[in-house]
This record gives C-alpha cells, sequence and structure tokens, in this order.
RNA sequence: GCCCUCGUAAUUGAAUGGAUACAAUACUCCCCUCCGAAGGGAGAAGUACAGGUUCGAUUCCUGUCGAGGGCACCA
C-alpha cells in the first residue's frame, strides 16, 4: 500500500533528522485539490511544536529525504508547512501490477491473530425484524467483510433474548389471540403475526384445560380490578390476567403456561427471523440462546458468584447491586443487565475473543457505559469491547412520523422493504448513511428514488467494464494485460488509477473505526472517475499499445469495483 | 431533573484538527454515425447561534436554541 510506504520514509526522515523523539500523529492523504499532489502530509507542522521550529523549515529539511524503494519522491512544501508528493511512475506501476496479480485479494490483510465478535441484529424474537432493524443487520454484515478482509477471524453472532418477561407475554399474547381471555389483557403484541401464530399454535387438552380453570378463578375480579388500574399510568398497568389470580401457586402455573407456548411462538418467530436475514444478504454463524447457552447452564449465578467473590455487590432495599445497577431484584430475580454481563463474560473469558464488537440501537445507548464498566468489574479491559450505536430510523408517511412499534403492529417489515426497493437499493441505501444519523425513511419516497440510488450508478460501471472487456478478444488471456503506466497518462487515466489504489486504504481505515459508510462512498467516487475516462476515451481503437494498456486499466477497474460491491453484498451485474 | 446522539446547499447525505467544505437528487442548458445515455459536461446554492483553544475549527471545549433517544430494581 502505497500511503504506508510514504508514512514509513516519512517517520525515517523524522528519526534521522530529528533523533530519536516522540511522532506525532501525522496524517498522510490525497489531498482534495490534485493540484497539490497525490498525497499530502501535515507532518511538519505537527513538529513544529514539538521541536520548536518553524514548519517550513521543518519541511525543507525532511524532503530530500522521502524515498519509496529508493527512488526519490517529487515533493513541494507549501504554506503553512504541508508537504506534497507526486509518485512517480515506478511506483505506480508497481502498485498497478499488484492489482492485476492479486485480483479480488487486492487490499486483503494478512491473517492477524485477533479473534473478532460481533454481534448484531439481536432483535427480540417476539416479531418480525422491522427495516430499522435492517440498518444495524447491514452495518454489521459488511463490518464483518471488512474485517474478514483485513485479516481477522470472525464471528457473526445473534443475540436471542429468548428468556424472561417478553416471552411469558408474549405466550399470553398467543392465548388472548386465540380468544380465550374473556376481558382484555393489558401489555398486549397485537399485530398480524400475532394472529397467524395463534391460529398455527395448537394447545394440547391438559394445557387447554389448566389455563380454562385459571380464566375462570380470575374473571370475576376482572370487572373490579378494571376500574381500579383504568387510573394508573402504563407502567403499572402491566399486571394484566396474573394479578387477578390470588394463589402464588396459579400465577406460577399461568406464568409457565404462557412462557411454554411464548417459547414455541419464539421458535416460530426465530425461524421467520433467519429467513428475513438470508433473504437480506445477513448472515450468522451463531445463534446464541439467552436461554439455552446462560440460563440452563447456570452461566448468570457463576458471573453472579465471581462479582460477589471480588465484593463488588452491594445489597440495598433487598436488592444487589453492581454500581448503580441491580442485578438482582428484591423479588429474587435476576435482571437482563447480569444476563447480559453473563454473556459478555462468556464472549471474553470463555470463548476467548480478543475483541467484541456490538451493534446496538439508539434505544440501548444509555446501556453502554454500564456494560463497559460490568466489563471492567471482571477484570476484563473495556477497551476491547466496541459498541457501535445506530440511530433510529424514523418512517416518515405522507409527511408524518409514523411511530413504530412491535407490540402495536405498526412497523414495516424488513420484508416488506426488501421488496418494495429491491436487495441492492435497500443495501446500499443504508449504508450510504452514517450511523450517527437520524435517517427519515419514506417509503413512497424510496421507491421512487430506488431508481435514482447511486448504487446503480455503481453497478453500471461494472457492468461497463464487462461489455467493454467482453467486446475485446483479449480477456480470455488475462497474462498478456499488462499495465503501461507512461500510456496511461491522460488527466482521466491518472485520476482513475489513484482512486483504484485507495481501495487498501479505505479498506484498512474502516476496519479501524468502522465507519463503513466510507465504503459505499468509495464506490460511488471509483464509478464517478471511471464514467469519466469511459466518456473521454475510448478503450478499443487501432492503437494496439493504447489496446492494452486501458485494458488492463478496465481489469483492475473491474476487480477493485467488483471486490467493493463484494463487501458491500450487493450483486455485480453483468448486464443492465 | 440527569445523561447520550444529531443540527452542513431547496432536499438527502460526506468531510482521522488541514489548503478553495465534497457529492447525489431536484432545477436550467448542452452532448450518443454508441466499448448500451441507468452516462458525460456547464450553472446556481451551505457549516443553527454566541464565545474559547489552535498556525489552522464542520470537527475539540463552554453556553444558548432546535430535533431524536435513554434513565427511577423493563427487556
Amino acid at each position: 500500500m502505497i500511503r504506508s510506504e510514504i508514512r514509513k520514509t516519512i517517520e525515517a526522515a523524522v528519526k534521522s533528522t530529528f533523533g530519536d523523539i516522540a511522532v506525532p500523529d501525522f496524517s498522510v492523504a490525497a489531498p482534495e485539490n490534485s493540484e497539490h499532489g497525490d498525497y499530502a502530509t501535515n507532518v511538519a507542522m505537527l513538529l513544529a511544536r514539538v521541536v520548536k521550529k518553524n514548519p517550513m523549515e521543518i519541511a525543507e529539511a525532511l524532503v530530500r529525504q522521502l524515498t519509496i524503494d529508493n527512488i526519490q519522491l517529487t515533493t513541494t512544501v507549501a504554506v503553512p508547512g504541508f508537504i506534497n508528493f507526486r509518485l512517480p511512475d515506478e511506483v505506480l506501476q508497481k502498485e498497478f501490477s499488484e492489482i492485476l496479480k492479486r485480483q479480488e485479494k487486492y487490499g486483503s490483510g494478512a491473517k492477524k491473530k485477533e479473534k473478532i465478535n460481533l454481534e448484531f441484529v439481536s432483535a427480540n424474537p417476539t416479531g418480525p425484524l422491522t427495516m430499522a432493524n435492517g440498518r444495524g443487520g447491514f452495518l454489521g454484515d459488511v463490518l464483518a467483510n471488512i474485517l474478514e478482509k483485513v485479516g481477522y477471524d470472525v464471528i457473526r453472532e445473534y443475540y436471542i433474548n429468548d428468556a424472561g418477561f417478553q416471552i411469558t407475554k408474549l405466550g399470553e399474547s398467543i392465548f388472548k389471540a386465540q380468544n380465550r381471555f374473556p376481558f382484555d389483557i393489558v401489555f398486549e403484541y397485537k399485530a398480524e403475526y400475532v394472529k397467524e401464530l395463534a391460529n398455527k399454535i395448537k394447545l394440547n387438552n391438559l394445557d387447554g384445560v389448566k389455563l380454562a380453570a385459571l380464566i375462570i378463578k380470575a374473571k370475576d375480579k376482572f370487572d373490579v380490578a378494571k376500574k381500579v388500574y383504568s387510573g394508573l399510568d402504563k407502567e403499572n398497568q402491566i399486571i394484566g390476567m396474573r394479578m387477578l389470580l390470588d394463589n402464588p401457586r396459579d400465577k406460577k402455573n399461568y406464568d409457565d403456561l404462557c412462557s411454554k407456548y411464548g417459547y414455541i411462538a419464539c421458535d416460530e418467530l426465530v425461524s421467520l427471523i433467519r429467513l428475513s436475514l438470508k433473504k437480506a444478504g445477513i448472515k450468522h454463524d451463531v445463534w446464541f440462546s439467552e436461554e439455552q447457552n446462560l440460563h440452563k447452564k447456570k452461566e448468570l449465578q457463576k458471573a453472579l458468584e465471581l462479582l460477589r467473590k471480588k465484593g463488588l455487590v452491594n445489597k440495598k432495599d433487598g436488592a444487589e447491586w453492581l454500581d448503580d445497577n441491580v442485578v438482582i431484584k428484591s423479588d429474587g430475580q435476576s435482571t437482563y443487565f447480569l444476563a447480559d454481563l453473563a454473556y459478555h463474560y462468556d464472549k471474553f473469558v470463555k470463548r476467548k475473543f480478543d475483541i467484541a464488537i456490538d451493534v446496538w440501537g439508539a434505544d440501548h445507548h444509555g446501556y453502554v457505559a454500564r456494560m463497559k464498566n460490568g466489563m471492567q468489574a471482571f477484570g476484563i479491559d473495556s477497551n476491547r469491547l466496541h459498541i457501535l450505536i445506530t440511530q433510529f430510523v424514523r418512517l416518515v408517511k405522507d409527511g408524518e412520523e409514523v411511530r413504530m412499534s412491535k407490540r402495536a403492529g405498526e412497523f414495516i417489515t424488513l420484508d416488506e422493504l426488501l421488496e418494495e426497493v429491491g436487495l441492492d437499493a435497500a443495501r446500499f441505501f443504508f449504508l450510504m448513511h452514517s450511523p450517527d444519523t437520524h435517517m427519515d425513511f419514506d417509503l413512497d419516497l424510496a421507491k421512487k428514488h430506488s431508481m435514482d440510488n447511486p448504487v446503480y450508478y455503481v453497478q453500471y460501471a461494472h457492468v461497463r467494464c464487462q461489455s467493454i472487456l467482453a467486446k475485446s478478444q483479449i480477456t480470455n488471456n488475462k497474462s498478456q494485460i499488462k499495465p503501461k503506466i507512461q500510456i496511461l497518462n491522460t488527466t482521466e487515466e491518472r485520476a482513475l488509477i489513484k482512486k483504484l489504489f485507495q481501495f487498501p486504504e479505505v479498506v484498512e481505515d474502516t476496519a479501524r473505526d468502522y465507519q463503513a459508510h466510507r465504503l459505499t462512498r468509495y464506490a460511488t467516487e471509483l464509478a464517478g472517475e471511471f464514467h469519466n475516462f469511459y466518456e473521454k476515451h475510448r478503450v478499443i481503437t487501432e492503437d494496439e499499445a493504447i489496446n492494452e494498456a486501458r485494458l488492463a486499466l478496465v481489469v483492475a477497474v473491474k476487480i477493485v469495483l467488483g471486490s467493493v460491491l463484494d463487501l458491500l453484498g450487493v450483486s455485480k451485474p453483468e448486464r443492465m
């Protein structure tokens, strides 16, 4: 990679000029204005503070020592102290050959020893995936692709929250949808998919009788209770049927029944989720069940014991706390927080991942500090846990925001989104945006815009490469294709070549800071440079030498563009 | 009340503290005897506000305003 070679020669020059000083964290990047050069660095300006000298003088002192492969770089110094580089043809030629030689491996890194666990989507299995889940889903999927490309061993994981209150409520909602209750329940999952599940899931006879008996016991009190509850806020209404039962054993039986059928529904929903993800081109290697992998194996208790031994758990108001957060409620039940602690303990200690990346929705951002502190409590360096927050996608219809809620059944599913706008357009659209932005999503507009989506612009560049290569006869014998950088010396060709060379940099930067939208941007820029070149110059001409040189360029563009599209999970059409 | 994220062109977005803030869409106009125009070219338009740090601030800090989200033994 050219950038890292420039970086190396700068560091060497600094050391030889100023001795063994701490080199500041300088930048090497292609300047926006290409007249300044192919690359530029700010090292002299940063050094000015360290060595107390004029940045221009520092720059002048450094430039004579800057070489790649013992070739002196053409440099200029610009106020207030930028060093600009022009790359000699030999260097360009070498990098160009690298693309043709390594093909789709261009930009890949050597195998790294670190293992990464990348957990994403992890939507509650109480309903189908919404289009908002797509945002984190596409992000996680692409990040995994990128991290693998630079050489990490990546496990893609889905954490299934199949334990606790929500599963019980899901079961109860199924019963309700089966018309078993002669009254309303509170906190009900109310949507088409619940009705479908209700039709599909049959209670066995014994369970049916048990439930009927419990309902009869509760029925008398319902009218009274309804009057009492009507004045309460939502939080306190989450009482429902189980509170109508006096006997603790009845309550337990009722909960057990709800949970049992909640799990059955949950399994169905997980299957649906897997199907949706498959359609969205999102892959997971591990499906980690909270119930099976943590609760049944007593992992929560083990994690808790560990924290207790360290003396980090305090009792207050009958509950057990880790710092300001409850791990064991006063009724003796564990919290979700404890489950999450045990889960991440499992990732780092049991499964020995070096790095864990969690992609969460914005509704969890208040949870980040808590999780990191939790890791420190176990003695795990919290810097090994990276938590990425994707902001909400607001659904807009006729200029009005539509609140999405799984419980109320108000949402657009990921499946619907893909059907409406298509997989490539959907992936590209979501991945274009930084996860930090609050996106508005108007489905009608998205449909209309899907024809204007930059993804087609990028794909069309790939198609053009293909049709040129198909037209030429040389493609069948790739060994004939040699880069001839001296011939490719027009403005458009040079701009295109330099854009190609940025690919490894883009991959490397994204693997470091997880800003995956850089990739869609790069794809658009590369496609733009190619379209521009295509418009100005014919590849297939009478001149053999030009033919050969430009075909090599087209092959290189097709390779790199193909790699980007592969990373994005967007298809590479041969025709459109 | 406390905490987090965001505020850039008419719109949707981009910019590890760097040089003249970059694109796309929409708008006006121009370009196919074609390696498919799903393309190319030209035009106009922007950092919410007020301070501070710095050689240099869209970026960092403080405050104000605006949008979204979270938090008091839910998941």
